[in-house]
RNA sequence: GUCCCCAUAGUCUAGAGGUUAGGACGCGGCCCUUUCAAGGCUGAGACUCGAGUUCAAUUCUCGAUGGGGGCACCA
């Protein structure tokens, strides 16, 4: 390890998806380091064993790795502090404890968590602040202790808190000066009943043996930090510079949930945006490069990333905003990524694998009359379902309504003098020539160029809304577009299916 | 209850002791136009409140209010 090198980790608990908050924190650990020249390093906090499965491991990882982020030490990648599993990690706490133990700055304590709980109910009910541990087993006669732990009795290892701490401060990267009074602080659990560490001890080792410099890591933690540097403290240690993030809030204000609709990683990506967009959008969500940039590549924010331009304030995490800036990456991303990364909704558009890779050259047409119109990747199929429906056309009642059954349109006249234009085949099957010559009907039918298009649309396209129309002519067969118009003029015209 | 944090338009944010308080999303209007978009122009919209410091405070201090988080043998 390099001196004064910043390494810096993220450390998510693989009890669920990855939440977009933990995907920010992750991403601006990662920032931070690429920025610093420094390491990324991915742990992983698996020592709830109720609640921490393999697979959720497996999910976390692969949304990481599909941001894009990448790390220098942690699963998948080795380096020289693993393991980096917490699971794996055990012998550690151990040595820590007996060290603590060898030290006389813990004890053991004996109550359950019943009569914690109880305990704490009781105070609660009679008014009374909860203190904390009222330390009860901390003036137990050693040797009572030794005989008690001897005899099997279940029991916890707490820390020895000084009585009459000072206050404890710290300086935020993000938040400033912190002062925590000393006397709030109880004597914490350190090792559980099971001999498992808890999360604040498990931390704090870990931090120390990985030779973590800064701790980036959401606001729900500012108040455990604290009591870390009270294990720090114990240990022997020394403290790493701590930077607290904001929380990300549903636009109720209220911590986002799974009842504000997606958040978690995987959500975002099935529904159709891609992972520059999460990156950014994270990234300026809390962060803020000058306050006028809105876009920023993934380069520049891992070249100007810093934790003074991060805001203290909590953010509303607006999916609007999310919608709009995917758009403008759909613009940006060029028409063979777009088909590549477009594929499984084209699929469920109508096409196949195969022609995709088939016809890629075909299929990168589509792009250019789609980009600007496209948020998210789920609305290929409802737009543009039309182009792969053959020589059938799935009519929109309400299209035909408003459409080809105005009264005095005359969408029966325009349609077959389309027909006729698009039957001429001296005219090149291209979207210029077709659209020309189509225009040129208006002033012979003296139809105004809507009323002549709008009708071929319908006929075409199936709805009164879609892409460009000729351009999206030129992409289908001819006979395909005739038949789509024939059956069109039958059904709306001759059978009058839509009448009632 | 207690400890801690936060406070610029609906949202994300920039900002400085004296600014016409800047940008972006969204919203309205106009232009363009065969639909929808995109694009261009344009409009409305903010410093939570109350004291104090100061010649001057939205910016500094204190208080209030509002919002958020912690206080587990969860992380």
């Amino acid at each position: 390890m390099t001196d004064n090198q910043v390494r810096v980790r993220f450390a998510p608990s693989p009890t669920g998806k990855l939440h977009v908050g933990g995907a920010r924190t992750a991403i601006y650990n990662w920032a931070y380091a690429r920025a610093t020249g420094g390491k990324f390093i991915l742990r992983i906090e698996d020592t709830d064993p109720t609640r921490s499965t393999e697979e959720n491991t497996q999910i976390i990882v692969r949304a990481l790795r599909w941001l894009g982020l990448d790390w220098d030490e942690g699963p998948e990648v080795g380096g020289p502090y693993g393991p980096y599993k917490q699971t794996e990690r055990m012998d550690t706490y151990k040595a820590a404890l007996e060290k603590l133990k060898a030290e006389g700055k813990v004890y053991p304590c004996f109550c359950t968590k019943e009569e914690l709980d109880a305990k704490r109910k009781a105070a609660e009910e009679a008014g009374k602040k909860y203190t904390g541990y009222d330390r009860t087993c901390r003036n137990i006669d050693p040797a009572e202790a030794q005989r008690r732990i001897d005899a099997g009795e279940p029991h916890v290892w707490r820390l020895k808190v000084p009585l009459d701490h000072a206050p404890i401060e710290f300086d935020d990267a993000v938040y400033g000066h912190m002062k925590f009074p000393g006397e709030v602080m109880d004597d914490l659990i350190l090792v559980r009943s099971d001999g498992s560490p808890t999360y604040n001890f498990a931390v704090v080792c870990d931090d120390t043996n990985m030779h973590i410099t800064h701790v980036i890591r959401g606001d729900d933690h500012l108040s455990n930090t604290p009591r870390q540097i009270l294990i720090y403290e114990a240990l022997g240690y020394p403290v790493p510079t701590f930077a607290h993030l904001s929380m990300i809030l549903g636009p109720d204000k209220k911590k986002l949930s799974k009842r504000h609709g997606a958040t978690s990683v995987e959500e975002f990506r099935d529904q159709g945006y891609l992972p520059d967009t999460m990156v950014n959008f994270l990234a300026l969500l809390g962060w803020s490069l000058d306050g006028e940039t809105t876009l920023i590549s993934r380069e520049q924010l891992c070249k100007e990333f810093s934790l003074d331009r991060v805001t203290k304030k909590d953010a509303i995490f607006d999916q609007t905003k999310l919608d709009w800036m995917n758009g403008e990456y759909i613009q940006r991303m060029g028409a063979a990524a777009w088909v590549d990364y477009a594929k499984p909704w084209l699929v469920q558009a109508g096409a196949t694998e195969n022609d995709i890779d088939e016809r890629h050259d075909w299929y990168e047409k589509i792009y250019p009359i789609i980009c600007e119109r496209l948020q998210r990747f789920d609305e290929i199929p409802a737009k543009l379902g039309y182009l792969f429906w053959g020589p059938e056309v799935h009519l929109d009642p309400a299209s035909v309504k408003k459409v080809l059954l105005k009264a005095n349109a005359r969408a029966d006249e325009a349609i077959q003098a389309c027909r006729k234009v698009l039957a001429d085949e001296s005219i090149e099957w291209k979207c210029d020539p077709l659209q020309d010559a189509c225009r040129a009907l208006c002033e012979p039918m003296d139809l105004k160029p809507g009323k002549l298009f709008q009708p071929l649309r319908v006929a075409v396209c199936g709805n009164r809304v879609s892409p460009p129309l000729f351009e999206s002519i030129e992409l289908l067969p001819r006979k395909d577009v005739l038949a789509r118009i024939d059956e069109t003029y039958r059904r709306v015209f001759t059978d009058h299916e839509f009448d009632a």
